[in-house]
DNA sequence: CTCCTTGCAAAAGTTTTGCAGGGGC
DNA sequence: GCCCCTGCAAAACTTTTGCAAGGAG
């Protein structure tokens, strides 16, 4: 099983945050959407009881540096967090359907250790999602 | 030497576009900046005609449809625009400074070609950045 | 009781759109 | 002369910020 919004609560508390009613919906809805990509005003709509859009943003950047969440660009639109206990993937988007695919950042890794080996500049897979064409796209143009 | 800005006007026509002087404008000024990364507000900033924001945007968008320009989201803020006669990149932003770097295509080419082996999905390489620390800056973590 | 958090409102930053007039071909 | 293109204005969309009131510890 995954990771429970009790855990998260928990965890805010060791980083020294405040358990609050905001914080501790925000947490309820990403543990019960575990494997969705979510966006602030998705994270909105899924609440129970109504918070702020700039609490919801403050509470997700509040998550994010105690290192429970995380947040990747997919494309133009906003951005999506999921927690931080999901493996590492690389995020593929179509840019022709917006199909998402996601792929181990093993797959990548040698790749990017390959990079940093040349540059010295260590990827972050996560953060920005590659964007191109999905099998299905190709086929069809 | 670059391809200069009557060799893209000549392609907006060919496009089936018409050569006004706002375009003119733009094409003068991303072939004079061929090295740099511009965006729409920079563009705008260098442009010796004032031509209004909209008018900026949409040329953008023509120049780019008719092949001529590609953009690429760096990081959080705006787009930046360059010419597609340079030869393809990867950009690699270091998500504490800033810095940009920019390695050949080819240098991720075989990591790319191994996704599509896998996956059908062809990666555009361009497109978005590669989140990460720059060697300074992971020296100084 | 302290001060971290929240809601509200407004603004910032980027990009898009509707509309009527003007200019390219 | 046709209709593509432009400027203007406004709005859409995502995210951030100032401020005073409220709640956690």
């Amino acid at each position: 099983m995954h990771i429970g919004s009790d855990q998260l609560v928990a965890a805010l508390r060791q980083a020294g945050l405040r358990a609050t009613a905001a914080r501790r919906a925000v947490c309820e809805v990403v543990a019960g959407h575990h494997d969705e990509h979510l966006t602030p005003a998705g994270i909105s709509d899924l609440l129970s009881s109504r918070v702020d859009q700039s609490t919801v943003y403050r509470t997700l950047e509040a998550l994010e540096s105690a290192g429970l969440l995380r947040h990747t660009h997919l494309g133009h639109g906003p951005a999506v967090y999921h927690l931080t206990d999901e493996p590492p993937h690389q995020h593929l988007v179509c840019r022709r359907c917006g199909r998402t695919i996601e792929i181990a950042a093993s797959d990548v890794g040698k790749l990017f250790a390959a990079i940093t080996g040349t540059t010295g500049f260590v990827p972050d897979p996560a953060h920005f999602a590659v964007s191109g064409l999905c099998a299905e796209c190709t086929a069809e143009v």
